[in-house]
DNA sequence: CATGAATGAGTATTCATTCAT
DNA sequence: AATGAATGAATACTCATTCAT
C-alpha cells in the first residue's frame, strides 16, 4: 500500500529538519564556506542528490538555515514576553538569551559566523538587520515601561552590550565570566529606573 | 649591474605593501574564503607570481594582514596612553578606537570578518585572545584607578559593550546612535567612581 | 528509481579500468612527471571531477598503476610456476618475462621510468625492492635445485643480467639481439649444473 | 685593472663547473623534473640570472650535464684502453666501472634516472645510444681477441650484465653482493675463451 | 659579469550541481 | 522518493624564463 499523503508529508519534514540540523552544525564548526553540500548530505546520512530534491542550492539551505534559527529564537523571545509579569521581562529575556548561549554555544557561533560575512551578508544582510532591530524593540518597549529616560539609546545600549557579551563568551568560554556580566546587566537594566 | 641592496629593499616593502593593501581591502569587502589569491594580485596590479614572491601562501598572506592591522591599533592605544593625563584615558581610549571606527569601518569589519570565521580562528584564534585581552586589560589598569570596586569584571562588562556596539554600528551604520552610544559609556565608565 | 547495488558495481569497475589504462599508456609514454591529471581524464574519455571521484590524487593513480603491472607479472610468473615441469622451470620464467618484453615493451618500460624516479622510489621504494627480490627468489630456489653451487649469488648474476637484457633492449629495441641472448641465457642457466 | 682575458676564462670555466656539478647533483639526487633551475642556481651559490648567463635554458643545461657525465667515463674507459697490458683489459674495464659506482653511485644513478625518462630520451636519446654502443664495442674488440666465438652476441650479453648489476646495485646498495658478481663476470668473461 | 624582481602559463585538486536509472 | 556517477569551472600554488638596473 502506498503512503499516504499525511505519511509522505511527516517524512519530507523529518528528512527537512535532519538535514536542517547537519548544515547548522557543520555551518557552525566549520563556516559556510568550509562545509561541502556533501559534508551536509552525509551527516544527514542520505545522497547529495536527494539533498537537492529538499534545498535547491546551497544558498537557499543557508537561508533555511537562517530562517530555522532565527525561528528558534523567535520562540523563546515569545515565550518570555507571554509568561513573563510585566517588571521581570528583562530579567527573563536575558536568561533567556543567555541560557541558550551557554546550553547551545554552537547556535549564536553560527548567528555570528554567518553575520559576518560579506558574501553572506549580501543575501541575508536585510533579514539580519530586521531581526536584530525585533528584539532590540522588544527591550526598547520594555525600558520604555520601566521609565528609562531614552529608551531608544538605551536599548542600542543595553542591545551593544549582549552582543558583545555574546561574542567575548564564544572567543573565551573558558574564561569569560558570564554569570556575573549577565547579573550586571541585570543591576542596570534590568529594574525600575530610579528617578534622579 | 645588480642593484643595490637599498633599492632592492625599498622595491620589496613598496611592492609588500601594495599587496598588503590590496588583500586587506578585499578580505574586508568579500571575506577571507572569497578572496582568490588572483583578486589579489590584480587588484595590486602584479603577477600571481609575484604575489608568492613576497608571500609563500594565502595563508601567510592572512597573518600579514593580521598582524598589520593589529600593529594599526596597538599604535593607535599606546598614543593614547602615553598622551593622555590620567582620568582621561578610558575617555580618550574610547574616542580612538570609535574615531577608528568612524573613519574606517573596514578596519574593524576586517577584525571581525576574520574573527569570527572557525577556519581562521584555527590559525589565529590564540594570538586574537591575546590581543583582545591585552586591550581589555588596558582598561581594567584604568577602572582600577578610578577606584571601581571590581576592575576585572567591569573590564569585561566595558570591553562587552565596545565590541557590542562595533559590531552593532557595523551592522546598519545608517541607524546606530554611534556617538551617543559613546558618550553614554564614557558617562558610565569615564569618570571616578561615585562611592556609594 | 537509483541503480542496483550491481548495476553500480559494474559502472565503477569498468571506468576505474578505464581510468587505469590510460594512466599506464601514458605514463610509459611521457612519464608520471610529464602526465597530467588532465591528460589521463581526456585519454580515458571523461572528465577530471570523475578521476578523482575513482582516485584520490596522482599519487594515489600512480600506486594503482603499479599494483595493477605487478600483479600482471605476478600472474605469468605464477602461472609458469604451476605449470613447468621441474626441469624446465628457468626456461619457461625466461621466455615468460621476454615474451612480455617483445610482445608490450611499454609495459616493462613503464616499470623502468617508475622505478628509476627519486620522487617516486621515495614513495614505492619498498614494494619495487620486495617485487625484485621475490621474482629473483623463483630463480634462487630453481638454481639451487638444479645443483649450482652458489644459488644465492647466481641468482644474482642471473637477474642481473634479465634486467641489464630488458633496458637494453627497450634503449634500441631495432639492434638488439633479444632472442639470441635469451637463448645464451638459457644455455647458461637453464639445465642442470655440470658437476666439474 | 680589469682582469685580462685568461683569467676571465677561467673565472667562467669554474663557474660553469660548480653549477655542473650542482645539476648532476641535484638531478641524481631529485630527478630532472623535481630540480628547479633556482635550486641549482642556489647550490651553486649564485642567481638565478647568471646561471642564465652560462646556459640558455634547463635543458642546454641538462645537455650540457649528459656530455659533461658521459666525458668523465670517457676519461676513465680511456686511460684503462691505454694503460693495460692486453689480456687484462675486460677486468680492468670492470673495475673501472664498478669502482665508480662504488665511490660515486650518484652518478652511475643520475645515467639511470635521465635514460628512463620519455621527455629526456626524446633530447638524448641518440646520444646515449651511441654512447653506449661505444662503450660496448670496447668491450666486443677485447672478446674478439680473447677469442670468444660470436664477440658481437657476448659483447651485447656480458653488457647487459654490466648494466643489470649496476641497477641492481642502485635499488639495493645494502643487499647487493656487488663484489661477487664482479668476480664472477671476470670468471666468465676476463680471461681468453677455452676452445671447447 | 651579476642580481633578484617580475611574469604568466601550467598543474593538481575541489566542489556545487545535474541526471540517468 | 532515492542514488551516486558524472561534469567542469574555479582555485591555490609552481617554475622556467626575462629584464631593468
Amino acid at each position: 500500500m502506498p503512503r499516504t499523503e499525511n505519511q509522505n508529508e511527516e517524512i519530507r519534514l523529518a528528512t527537512r529538519t535532519t538535514i536542517l540540523n547537519s548544515a547548522i552544525q557543520l555551518f557552525a564548526q566549520k563556516g559556510y564556506a568550509h562545509t561541502t553540500t556533501r559534508n551536509i548530505a552525509t551527516a544527514a546520512g542520505l545522497s547529495v542528490g536527494l539533498m537537492y530534491h529538499y534545498f535547491d542550492s546551497k544558498e537557499s539551505l543557508l537561508r533555511a538555515v537562517f530562517d530555522f534559527a532565527m525561528a528558534r529564537i523567535d520562540e523563546r523571545i515569545t515565550a518570555v514576553l507571554q509568561t513573563s509579569p510585566p517588571d521581570t521581562v528583562i530579567p527573563n529575556l536575558l536568561h533567556a538569551i543567555f541560557d541558550l548561549l551557554a546550553s547551545e554555544p554552537e547556535f549564536w557561533s553560527l548567528f555570528y559566523i554567518l553575520r559576518t560575512q560579506p558574501a553572506i551578508m549580501a543575501l541575508l544582510g536585510d533579514a539580519f538587520r530586521e531581526r536584530t532591530a525585533l528584539l532590540r524593540s522588544c527591550f526598547v518597549v520594555e525600558l520604555a515601561q520601566a521609565g528609562w529616560p531614552q529608551p531608544e539609546l538605551e536599548g542600542y545600549y543595553l542591545y551593544s552590550l549582549i552582543e558583545g557579551a555574546i561574542q567575548q563568551y564564544l572567543l573565551d568560554p573558558a574564561s569569560y565570566p558570564l554569570a556575573e556580566v549577565v547579573e550586571k546587566m541585570i543591576a542596570q537594566f534590568g529594574g525600575n529606573h530610579e528617578p534622579v
